[in-house]
DNA sequence: CAAAATAATTGGAACGTTCCAATTTTGTCA
DNA sequence: TGACAAAATTGGAACGTTCCAATTATTTTG
């Protein structure tokens, strides 16, 4: 039952010629001959011989594993799973493999799992750091000449690629979108306060608030867990404040839908009772009721995108550190109560 | 810039001693003297020096690459993504490491990650197999021992371990909460009709139909894609039934949140107008409004014990096929139209 | 047809580790 | 102190592959 491994002396014995010939039909050199290339196939077929990647990579010392990691803050996050998909496309066509690890925001974990994997021997690495990653905790990594791009957040000070969304449009843009609609007390609701992000994204709202002449009240920005449930407690709170807001912009669809749920529970009917616009775009926020008008920051695209910027410093052999933001737009559905195209909704069912 | 790789002979070197010893100090033998292994550490700490666990497999050959893998067919339904993240707690803290791809349903794209695993040397594999998956498709894998655990779905004819959840028992008991309410017309929404699971799930329907002494009306089921926009589908068409449902039960949690979607557009309250019940019990069921009744099979818990079956099966040596059906829940909340309990609704703000 | 050019094949060393058997060092006891 | 046991250390072979330089087989050419 413990079937011995066979190796490319196996097959090379079988076939009747010598492991290096064996070696360049694996790799399709095109130094051998057609006939000795079918039967060394056919032999390879029948010995039912499989490739070890380990071997071949411990020989070729310079270079390539054919692994790349990709380690995320939190996996339950539609968002992030959104994006390991999106990576997992482009590195599978590429013939890699990724490693996946979720640190569930531990930096302790984080750097657990990103020495395994280096003992495994990454050939680059795609990180959305947990909070409070510091630069340092990438330097090794870095200073061995494994590529990192980070995604969705920035380590200050590290020297490493960079892909993140623009913050501060897609907030200025959400509430441009609802002054313009008319409202006046427009509230900034959800995410933590420490966070890069979350920075961003509020000071595109001040911005906006500013451009549009608008008063800014910072009892109108309610921070809160980014999540579902975080978005309930966030609206609770500014539904107690005298003036209420009669609008918000929420730091991600989570929170947005979950504002929702909050104004349901408070007999307001989003969309029609109070404005809410999200950030992200989920999958659900397009097919949620009401549907969710939100910043369009495309997840799975994202992963695509800094999977081929990964694979290109990979293949340059040098990473020169870029920074990429990628640009997001306003995509307008039904609860942000702006009039509603009859047939966009049709055209889901 | 290009440094060159850090070895243990470099380590045995610089502290006076011989690669042996070094090795065994990484393998925190007990055959070496305290005062020796503390100045290896320390001189593995100045050189930065990472352990090659390539080399290292590659050597001993008999057994373990702390590699295993784990391969779902739709990491975007955050039921596949909340079992990942259960699979990665455990073989995390079991100083595993996760290769992780998405098949997206594509049986050529399985067998591709499957074999690119097998030659990175992964020592154990999680599957929740694309459609149409055959037992030959996992014949080499079991033939070269590398253990595999099959979860959410079986493939016949195949000799490897199954976790699934006990999809009989959770529609059989949905279906009698529902009509212990007083429904009669309960309808079976959403899925594909060619999967093991799906027809699971119908037989659990028909017996606890008949066990209510209640009629099987045929046009009641409803199939579609296990997702929201099927949902909508799905209880679209039911609506036009000359004699509509006045319940339903549904394939999984994301037709379930179509269903209601889709009954708010025709102006029917869920829980209120129309009855609806879930199945999986993914993390909004207890946020959305309303909140979803549904059978609990916590995907997160699923797969620590999916893991923590792999491993025992990877330190076993030896792998025989065991069918675990993990029992489910049924959870009782508001889109049933059961008596809302006030208290746990208020819990969750 | 011999010489040169080209195509195809090959043996051995190397990659970084572990394991084994052997050796050296240290400790114990009469 | 000498003999022996125990503890600690060690050199080399091996794992499965790739690469290089060298060799052999085949074709071309004058």
């Amino acid at each position: 039952m413990v079937k011995d491994r066979v190796t490319v002396i196996d097959i090379a014995r079988a076939a009747g010629v010598s492991k290096s010939t064996v070696s360049l039909v694996l790799q399709a050199s095109p130094l051998v001959n057609e006939a000795t290339r079918a039967k060394v196939n056919a032999v390879i077929r029948d010995l039912g011989y499989v490739y070890n990647r380990g071997a071949a990579n411990l020989r070729q010392s310079n270079s390539k594993s054919k692994i790349i990691g990709i380690v995320v803050n939190d996996l339950t996050n539609s968002f992030f799973a959104e994006l390991a998909v999106g990576v997992d496309m482009v590195v599978q066509s590429a013939g890699y493999v990724q490693f996946l690890a979720n640190t569930a925001e531990s930096v302790d974990r984080q750097r657990e799992v990103i020495s395994s994997m280096r003992e495994h021997g990454i050939s680059g690495l795609i990180l959305s750091p947990a909070r409070g990653t510091d630069a340092n905790d990438l330097k090794p990594l870095v200073a061995s000449g494994i590529p990192v791009v980070n995604v969705v957040r920035q380590v200050t000070g590290a020297k490493v690629s960079s892909l993140i969304s623009d913050n501060h449009a897609g907030m200025r843009d959400a509430v441009r979108h609802l002054a313009g609609l008319g409202h006046h007390r427009i509230a900034f609701l959800g995410g933590f306060p420490d966070t890069a992000v979350f920075n961003e994204r509020l000071q595109g709202y001040r911005d906006a608030l500013s451009d549009m002449d608008l008063a800014l009240h910072d009892e109108l920005v309610v921070s809160s867990a980014p999540s579902r449930a975080g978005g309930v407690a966030a609206i609770e709170r500014a539904l107690l404040l005298r003036e209420r807001p009669t609008a918000a912009v929420c730091f991600n669809d989570a929170v947005a839908f979950g504002v929702c749920d909050g104004l349901r529970a408070h007999r307001l009917d989003p969309g029609e009772d109070f404005a809410v616009i999200g950030f992200d775009d989920v999958i659900e926020a397009q097919t949620a009721v009401p549907a969710l008008t939100t910043i369009s920051v495309d997840p799975q695209g994202m992963g695509r995108r800094a999977a081929q910027l990964l694979l290109k410093q990979i293949n340059a052999g040098r990473a020169d550190a870029e920074a990429i933001v990628s640009s997001v737009r306003l995509v307008v559905r039904q609860s942000c109560g702006a009039a509603i195209d009859k047939r966009e909704r049709l055209s889901l069912l």
